[in-house]
DNA sequence: AGAAATATAGACAGACCGGTCTATCTAACA
DNA sequence: TGTTAGATAGACCGGTCTGTCTATATTTCT
């Protein structure tokens, strides 16, 4: 099963990347955590940026799929699918192991625009914004880009507070915001 | 005229602290683009952690400052005194320096919450929060807290996408959304 | 069982970091 | 003019970082 040194090599780096800052979090710090030696990892990847792109990738895919999984379980009305993204963010924010999002972090970590790094976090957001772009068009926006925009402004700014300031009301209070812009983008006056 | 040096000092780190991070930038970089020596640093701060400290004490006054100007030229409705928040980021995310939030950064940078760069931050935020909730106030809003939260959503939501993705749709995007929370809080219909 | 691939521990190099120290220079004030 | 305070350049220390190397051990497949 070739991989799985390498897969432990990548949870651990979420976490720990995650946790304490890209720059901070020293090789040696995931190698004692993984429980792998240091060639095990320079077989694997090329480099520590390779691990950080590896992980970034992986939480990419898990960031988003976790939203499609709390969507599954909302009510099917496509109302009720946007407003389960801010059910998923309350419920991560209450996550003792909460820190804040890794491509926020990734970003400002490697400020330039040029790097792979920083083009990844961007093209998570841009992946994102495109996830609920098709949720704002099922639920009948007449311009599904912009609510999916104001939608995402608000989810990064309640990652933002929750990560400063610690709590989970940041997505509740999101939410409550989230119904007033869905309610005054979606025509169908769909009450109750 | 003391304080000339040690004034260099906290400017030059507020630019390269935002620019780069906090980690990443190293004393001596701070020292070149200052022009100053390392000696001086350290009879100015007791440490590194002290230099970033006052680099975010000036920060926070001066980044609510720029929003009281921008505010002051703004017209004297309540309202359009809110939305002058938003013209205030759109014209900061247009700066060709611009390289996000000084306060978000230090938090990724130090996320422990017990350490004193982390409750900076935090502390910024909730000076901030308290600075709209007047504005929200003298805007007639029957709740001020909640609408102060919502736009402050908005900010750090359009501060970290102008981070992450360039541009600054983000500002423009925030304030139409800003548009819809104060009609929807505020209940005089104030149009025009 | 034997061979080949992969993992291990740990030493090591080279770079960089924060912070200290010294010795020299400059400027202000008596 | 002499003294004192503050600034300067730069060597230096101990520590940490990424990445390489070697020599040994373990697994896996035939």
């Amino acid at each position: 099963m070739p991989g799985s040194r390498r897969d432990d090599l990548v949870e651990t780096a979420i976490e720990l990347f995650t946790a304490r800052g890209y720059r901070a979090t020293g090789i040696d710090a995931i190698l004692a955590k993984a429980g792998v030696a240091k060639m095990t990892l320079y077989n694997n990847f090329e480099s520590k940026e390779a691990l950080i792109l590896a992980a970034l990738k992986r939480g990419d895919e898990r960031t988003r799929q976790r939203f499609a999984e709390e969507i599954a379980k909302a009510g099917d009305s496509a109302r009720d699918k946007l407003l389960a993204v801010f059910g998923r963010l309350e419920s991560w924010f209450s996550e003792p192991a909460f820190n804040g999002c890794m491509f926020q972090k990734a970003a400002a970590d490697y400020p330039d625009a040029q790097d792979p790094i920083h083009a990844m976090a961007a093209e998570h957001k841009r992946l994102l914004r495109v996830f609920l772009e098709g949720l704002a068009r099922e639920a009948g926006a007449p311009d599904p880009a912009e609510l999916a925009a104001q939608l995402q402004l608000l989810i990064d700014g309640a990652i933002s507070q929750a990560q400063i300031c610690g709590g989970s009301e940041a997505a509740v209070e999101a939410r409550r915001a989230a119904v007033i812009l869905i309610a005054t983008a979606v025509p169908r006056a769909e009450s109750s």
